[in-house]
DNA sequence: TCTATATATTTTATATTTAAACTAATCCGA
DNA sequence: TCGGATTAGTTTAAATATAAAATATATAGA
């Protein structure tokens, strides 16, 4: 190996690849990407190994645990900006183990509305503390006016979002 | 309908159901995801519209098309923060299509090295200006200097992720 | 009332994704 | 040089996700 020095260690990232001079957007966008990717993970592990649940079943319950009068599958599917068809086979597995149940919504009978179980209720109680200390841990590297701008920062962006979405 | 009043339309979002007291952490948390959300939705959707190609299969060419001379599957895998086993699939589906193409790493009988092909290269070279037009139009709303602000705190997360990672 | 349109949800087909087990090759220390 | 540990990648099974078509119900207007 003429070139003689180790490779350096290699980053882990969607930012790694791009040159110095692209667009302050894009990299935004992709230091954001990398965030949320980072934070999902380390959610999604220590959902697995502490409570042997996924992070999809987790924020449904999540959803759930604000509303205890139910919500239907159509505003579970917005609030978790998913597909319909996805929310059917998360509730459908929840359905199975119990921590969540169905009933006909009143006055419109094509609507389910969907509400955790007892069961349901006291697995999720368990979670929340462990997942907001998860959290608490992340972000500690942000003192309280970092977090604040921040904040403020992504409310602007998700004013752009909505009016990009026309 | 006693009440009176119609329903206001819903927000759909993770935040929308979460109390006023939560800890800012957590609504920072989700706030970025609800970004992060938003963003990718559009940008598949008019992948998907435009040039027929999915967002991950997007993200894999952009990796590459910055590294001319190729990169491993391991590589590949930390850039876009993914499994090895989904790489794997993504490569089987982008070589079947002709996009990417395998070859033996040299110097090392465990590697593979990818890279575009010249039909992969052609194809990514027509979205790109797309892409970036698309984030340009979401990113709108923000005024260079919101802009510096994200992109600063936004490294500071980083950071703070990756030191919690241990 | 009839009918067109819209809404709520499920179904279907396919793609993406993870986690874990597995194979093969490399590396490293005794 | 041997043998264990590590690394690179694939495979497997199950879950998650999208998009599009299909079903059932509701709503609104002629």
């Amino acid at each position: 190996m003429p070139e003689g020095a180790a490779p350096p260690p290699q980053r882990g990232d969607f930012e790694s690849a791009l040159a110095g001079d692209a667009g302050l957007e894009l990299r935004v966008w992709l230091r954001l990407l990398t965030c949320s990717t980072l934070i999902e993970r380390q959610v999604r592990r220590r959902l697995r190994a502490e409570f042997d649940i996924t992070l999809p079943r987790f924020d449904l319950l999540a959803q759930l645990d604000r509303a205890p009068e139910g919500l239907t599958m159509g505003t579970l599917s917005r609030r978790l900006m998913v597909t319909n068809g996805n929310v059917t086979g998360l509730i459908d597995r929840l359905v199975a183990e119990g921590l969540v149940e169905r009933q006909p919504a009143p006055g419109d009978r094509r609507a389910q509305l969907v509400q955790m179980t007892g069961k349901g209720k006291q697995a999720f109680d368990r979670m929340t503390p462990a997942h907001a200390a998860w959290i608490h841990e992340m972000f500690a590297g942000l003192d309280p006016a970092a977090l604040e701008s921040l904040f403020d920062s992504l409310a602007s962006l998700k004013t752009s979002l909505a009016a990009a979405e026309r």
